[in-house]
DNA sequence: AAATTAACCGAAACCGGTTTTGGTAATTCA
DNA sequence: TGAATTACCAAAACCGGTTTCGGTTAATTT
C-alpha cells in the first residue's frame, strides 16, 4: 500500500542504504544518483516514515502540550493563536504538536510522564506555570526538555518565555494614580498560578513608587470569569469605601466589572475606571471598550517553540529566558477620577434611592416617544 | 538513559521476545513469568516506545486535526472543548492528538497528505466541512481513515458526526413565526462551508411549512463576527422594510445584532428578536441574554474520536453517520412581535428624530440625580 | 607504471520493539 | 512405558528506516 524505502530502492535498482544516504544528503553519493533518487521519490510519492526514522534517531519529532480544560475560563481565549505559534515554529524542523487533555492535576502529571517515556514527544511546552510547578519536577527527573510559558521559581534552570506582567501592572497602576485615583481594587486571577503574584506585585510596585500615604488598595483573588468580576465589583461598589478604579488580572473579570458599573447606572471610564489584561476580542466591542494590555499569543507560542527546538537539537545549549512587553490599548474604560471614594459612595447611594423615580421617568420618556 | 525492552530482559535474565509477549498478553507465557515481568516493568518504569511499536504495527497511534487559524472567528470558541472530547475518547486506545495549523488552503492540503504519508497520524478528523471538500479528495486517494465533523456531499461514504442544524433552524424559524414575526433576516456564516447551506435550508423549510404568502425573508452570507453582525443589522434596521427578527448562523453575529438594536435605542427581545447558534459563553451574559442553540462541542469531539477509532481498528467496519440535536436555550433576546416591519420602520425613524431631545432629557435627569 | 587516494555504493549492523519458528522439558494419553 | 501433547521460552526474522563498514572502480600522485 504505502511505498517504503525498499520499494524505491528496488525500483531504482540500488540498495536502500544508498537511497537513504542520497535523501539525507551524504557526501558519498554521486550527484547523478541523488538526482535520480529525488526524482523517483517525488514521482512515487515516497516520504520516509517518521515512525521508522524515530526508532534510530530516538526522536519522535513531536512536542507535547497538555491542557487542563477544567480551568476553562483563562485558557480558552488564548488557545488558537498559541497553538498556531507553536505549530508554525516547530514545523520548520519537521516537528508536530501533540495536544492532550487531562481532567485532573494527577492525570496531567501522569500524561507528561507517559508521553515522554513512550517517546511520543521529545519535549514539552508548559503553559500556565504554577508556584513550585509539579510538572517541572517530574520532567526534571526524566531529563525531558521543557519550555515554560510563564515564570516560576528557579528560573535560571529553564528556558522560558513570558510577558513582563509586573511592568504591565505597574504601568497600569501608575496610569490610574496619575488619573487621580486613590482607591484601587486589584482583582486577581487563579491564585495557584504564578502570573497572579506577578500581576499583584506590579500593582504594589506602582503604588509604592507613588505613595504619599493616601493610596488605598484592596486585593482579591480567584476572580476569573465575567460572573466573578460582576459579583465582586457589585459588592465593592456598594460598600462604604468603594474603589474608584479596578485593576483586573483578566479581561474576562474586567468585562464583569464593567457590567457591574453599568448595572449601578454608572458610566465606566467616567465614574469608575477599569483596566484589564490579555486583549481578548470581546474587549474591543464592549461599551465602553476595554482598556487593556494586548498579549500576542501567537508570538508567545512561536517563541516557546523556537526555544524548545533549541533545547532538543543544539546539544549543550544554554537555557534562555525572554521577557517581552504587552501593548497597552488605551481605550474607553478608564480615565480621570471624577469622584473620590466617599463621593462615589454617596453618589451610588443616592442613585439607588432615586432609581425607582428614574425608572418612572424613563418609562414616561418611552411612552412619549412611542407615537 | 531511557530503559529499553532489552534492558528489562537482561535484568530478568530472559529474552526480549518473552518480555514482549508477556506484556502483550500472549498465552504461551507462564503466569509467574508474566507476573515477574509486569512487576519489573513497573519497578524500572519501563514503557514500550510508541515509536518502536509503530514500526511493526504500521500505526503511529495518533490522529490528526489540522486547523486554519485565519478563519479565526468561528473556530475560536469551540476549540478547547472539541479537542478535549477528541483527546478523551482516543486516549482509551492509547492514541494522542496531533494538531497542526496551516496558513492557507493549499498548505492545509499538503499537511494532510504529509502527515499521513509520513505515518505521523493514522487518520484525520475534519472539522468545518466544505462543499466538495478538497481534504476529502486527497485523503480518499491515500485511503486515509477520516471522520467529518459536519456534513457534505456523498455522505454515505464517510463516517461523520453533526448537529441537525436544519432542524435547529427550522425550529428557530417556526418559533419566530409563532411569535408573530413576518419579516425575518437570516445572517449566514462562511459561505463555502457546508453548515451554512444547512442552516439556511432550515430557515427555508420553516417558512415553507408555515407560509401563507405573507412571510418575508432576507438572506445574507459571510456574517461571521460581532462587527459583521453589527454592521449588517444597523443597515437592515434603518431600511424601509426592516426585519423584526434575526436568525443568525453564529452567536458572534447575533451578539453584533443585539448591539445594533441597542445602538438604535431599541430593546432586543421586545422590539426586535434575535436567535443565535452555538452557545458561546458570552451569550449567557449579554443584555439581554441570547436565545440560542447550545452545541456540546465536547460530545462532538468525543464522538468523532470514537468513530475514527472504529475506522482504524475494526477492519471491515461500516462507516456511520450520527445526527444529534442541539439544545435550544430560550433566553431573553427573542419574543412576541411588537411591531410589524412598517411600524418598526416608523418607530425607528421617529426615535432617531427624537434622539437629540431624548439625549437632552437624559442629561437633565443625570444632572438632577447628581446631588 | 605502480601506488595512493577519492568517489561511489552494496552489504550488514543497528534502533526497539513484535511476531513467528522451533526446540526442550514436562505432562498427558494410549 | 512409549508416544503424543502441552507449556514454556530462546532464537531469529521482521518492520522501515539510518549509519557504519568495507570493497570496487576510477582518478590522481609519485
Amino acid at each position: 500500500m504505502k511505498i517504503t524505502i525498499q520499494d524505491l530502492a528496488d525500483h531504482l535498482g540500488i540498495s536502500k542504504g544508498t537511497v537513504s544516504r542520497a535523501l539525507r544528503g551524504y557526501a558519498d553519493v554521486s550527484a547523478s544518483t541523488v538526482e535520480r533518487v529525488q526524482q523517483a521519490a517525488k514521482e512515487l510519492g515516497y516520504q520516509p516514515s517518521a515512525v521508522a526514522q524515530g526508532i534510530k534517531t530516538g526522536l519522535a519529532r513531536s512536542v507535547g502540550l497538555i491542557l487542563l480544560p477544567k480551568s476553562r475560563a483563562a485558557s480558552r481565549p488564548f488557545l488558537m493563536q498559541f497553538i498556531n505559534g507553536i505549530s508554525t515554529s516547530i514545523a520548520k524542523h519537521g516537528y508536530t504538536l501533540t495536544v492532550a487533555t487531562a481532567q485532573s492535576d494527577a492525570e496531567m502529571l501522569e500524561l507528561h510522564r507517559d508521553l515522554f517515556v513512550q517517546r511520543k514527544v521529545d519535549g514539552f511546552i508548559l503553559p500556565r506555570t504554577m508556584h513550585n510547578d509539579p510538572r517541572i519536577q517530574i520532567l526534571d527527573q526524566l531529563k525531558a526538555p521543557l519550555v515554560l510559558y510563564g515564570q516560576t521559581e528557579n528560573l535560571t534552570q529553564y528556558s522560558w518565555f513570558d510577558i513582563n506582567q509586573v511592568e504591565c501592572f505597574r504601568r497600569a497602576t501608575t496610569r490610574l494614580l496619575d488619573f487621580g485615583h486613590r482607591h484601587l481594587a486589584f482583582l486577581g486571577g487563579d491564585a495557584p498560578l504564578f502570573y497572579n503574584s506577578l500581576r499583584r506585585k506590579g500593582v504594589e510596585f506602582g503604588i509604592r513608587e507613588f505613595d504619599r500615604g493616601e493610596v488605598q488598595l484592596q486585593v482579591f483573588e480567584n476572580i476569573t470569569t465575567v460572573v466573578d468580576g460582576l459579583g465582586c465589583a457589585l459588592r465593592l461598589l456598594q460598600s462604604s469605601q468603594p474603589p474608584t478604579s479596578f485593576l483586573c488580572a483578566l479581561d474576562l473579570s474586567a468585562l464583569g466589572v464593567i457590567r457591574a458599573i453599568k448595572q449601578l447606572e454608572l458610566i465606566p471610564g467616567e465614574h469608575v475606571s477599569v483596566i484589564g489584561y490579555e486583549g481578548i476580542p470581546e474587549g474591543e466591542f464592549s461599551e465602553p471598550s476595554l482598556t487593556t494590555f494586548e498579549v500576542d499569543q501567537y508570538e508567545a507560542g512561536f517563541q516557546c517553540g523556537v526555544k524548545l527546538m533549541q533545547l532538543i537539537h543544539e546539544k549543550g545549549v544554554k537555557v534562555t529566558g525572554t521577557l517581552t512587553m504587552a501593548v497597552l490599548l488605551e481605550r474607553g474604560s478608564d480615565g480621570p477620577v471624577r469622584f473620590n471614594s466617599s463621593e462615589l459612595a454617596t453618589f451610588i447611594r443616592n442613585r439607588k434611592r432615586l432609581l425607582s423615580s428614574q425608572e418612572k421617568l424613563h418609562r414616561m420618556t418611552e411612552k412619549s416617544l412611542r407615537n
